[in-house]
RNA sequence: CGGGCAGUAGCGCAGCCUGGUAGCGCACCUGCUUCGGGAGCAGGGGGUCGGAGGUUCGAAUCCUCUCUGCCCGACCA
């Protein structure tokens, strides 16, 4: 992509209402415009970032035998009566009324909805396990939106729910979607501890959230750092395998791991005092099991082995897509802007023509262009006529991982400059040498 | 929902106290010079001062109501 070209509405100054980085950044970054009190347009660079963490989700998801699907944002009332969350919820949901005055409202989630599909065609343990999902926008209209899109009232989000025939097969689930949510994670660049939570409005005994370490958190956290050096790497895992995934869930869980909700400062005294981390925390996530809830109330039933009519045991689990964007650049800014992690950047390495109009830069730029496209990558080509430190700020703040400088005086050597947004460090390459570095790099990742 | 603050050009702000018909920086447009970390000079465009009512000869400025946004708290993915 070329910049000239593109939409990237970059700002010099902090708009007054953004407090902290995340927000800050995204408004400067051009990213996302605000559009009411936690309600946010997705600018391109935005909107890159968004699909590229829905996209590792949607992988991860169906990799585990999760099933794609879309339910609607508006949703009838009738539902929610019969689970009795219509009047349980309170003012967070949005109600709608609509032309001929019947009562709807703008989910705030899917259990209700998700339990009416599955109770109008499924009626049989044959048919278990059954996981869905999907990827949609929520509203709750939360009284004080802040932190941009961290605590927005509209949120993109990944929600799934499992249908199993008894405890068992759903505790399974439960432990499949926490390997998932560690895999979905990683591949994001990103360190997420799951911890032991309140199940809160959704109920339920059995609940992790996961947690990204940030000084902005929310949630205070207590862990043992022996956490920290857990990696699921590309290991391969066999999702129908109950006691694979029970295994790595003892792993995970194994070390304390808890948000000031349920610290339990006894337990936590007999972590090695060396070991002993307290910190602060953004959620990004959080698995529910939830037993017969939802599935009494509103009759989700089927036929078992034995010929009995059982309540369905479910679950549900949630990915903040769009909370994500706002919690990786937590993780991962410094003062100058943005650094993206690999695998969820929007563009996989800018490029910066020094001397815009020269010919052998703009010859040497779309070369290196046309062949980071070849590989399959996206670069973003900065072929504005304005100054070095202009693009350079923007490189900077935008903060895609690589840059590629190229300028009249490194070309009369041959060279090109490839430099690391993350540590800085710049070295001089031929130009075949830095397409061949970012191929690497990316195919690695 | 309690407590606090703020709405003046796309963004950041001054002007308001002490009423006299709107200004600065950045951004934008034109020209010339410049060109490896947000250039310089010259010229130019853009605002019914959040909205409604009131006081006054006259309101961005004073008064009343209202809308919107932000911060702290309670709440939350």
């Amino acid at each position: 992509m070329r910049l000239s070209r593109y939409f990237l509405p970059v700002l010099k100054e902090t708009p007054a209402e953004a407090q902290i980085a995340s927000h800050r950044y995204m408004l400067r970054a051009g990213m996302i415009k605000q559009a009411s009190a936690g309600i946010y347009s997705w600018l391109p660079l935005g909107w890159r970032v968004l699909k590229r963490i829905e996209d590792i989700v949607h992988q991860e998801q169906q990799r585990a035998g999760h099933i794609p699907m879309l339910m609607p944002t508006i949703q009838s009332a009738d539902l929610w009566r019969e689970s009795g969350r219509y009047d349980a919820y309170g003012p967070e949901m949005l109600r709608i009324t609509d032309r001929h005055d019947r009562d709807m409202l703008f989910g705030p989630t899917n259990e209700e909805m998700i339990t009416d599909i599955f109770r109008s065609h499924v009626s049989s343990y044959r048919d278990l396990p059954l996981t869905l999902y999907h990827i949609q926008w929520k509203f709750r209209d939360e009284v004080r939106p802040r932190f941009g899109v961290m605590r927005g009232r509209e949120f993109y989000m990944k929600d799934g729910y499992n249908f199993d025939v008894d405890r068992d097969a759903a505790l399974h689930a439960y432990n499949r979607h926490m390997v998932t949510y560690l895999r979905s994670y990683e591949r994001m660049g990103l360190k997420a501890i799951p911890m032991r939570a309140d199940s809160g409005p959704i109920g339920g005994d059995n609940t992790h959230e996961f947690l990204l370490l940030a000084d902005t958190g929310e949630s205070e956290v207590f862990y043992d750092s022996a956490i920290l050096e857990l990696e699921l790497g590309d290991r391969a895992i066999d999702f129908d395998s109950v006691e694979q995934c029970q295994a790595i869930c003892d792993e995970w869980t194994a070390p304390y791991a808890r948000t000031d909700e349920t610290h339990d400062p006894a337990l936590f005294d007999q972590v090695p005092e060396d070991r002993r981390r307290q910190s602060r925390g953004i959620e990004v996530g959080q698995i529910f099991y939830f037993g017969t809830k939802y599935s009494e109330a509103m009759g989700a039933r089927v036929t078992n082995k034995d010929g009995e009519v059982v309540p369905v045991h479910m679950g549900s689990h949630g990915i903040g897509v769009s909370r994500l964007v706002g919690a990786i650049i937590e993780a991962n800014h410094d003062d100058k802007g943005i650094i993206w992690p690999e695998q969820v950047t929007p563009f996989h390495c800018g490029i910066v023509n020094l001397r815009q109009g020269d010919g052998d830069c703009d010859a040497a730029c779309e070369r290196i262009e046309a062949a980071l496209v070849e590989r399959g990558l996206d670069p973003l080509y900065d072929d504005r006529d304005t100054r070095a430190g202009g693009k350079f700020a923007t490189m900077d703040l935008i903060g895609l991982p690589w840059r590629i400088t190229v300028g009249p005086r490194g070309l009369q050597n041959g060279v090109v400059e490839l430099t690391s947004r993350r540590t800085g460090e710049s070295e001089e390459v031929s130009i075949d040498a830095a397409i061949d570095r970012i191929g690497q790099i990316y195919a690695a990742a």
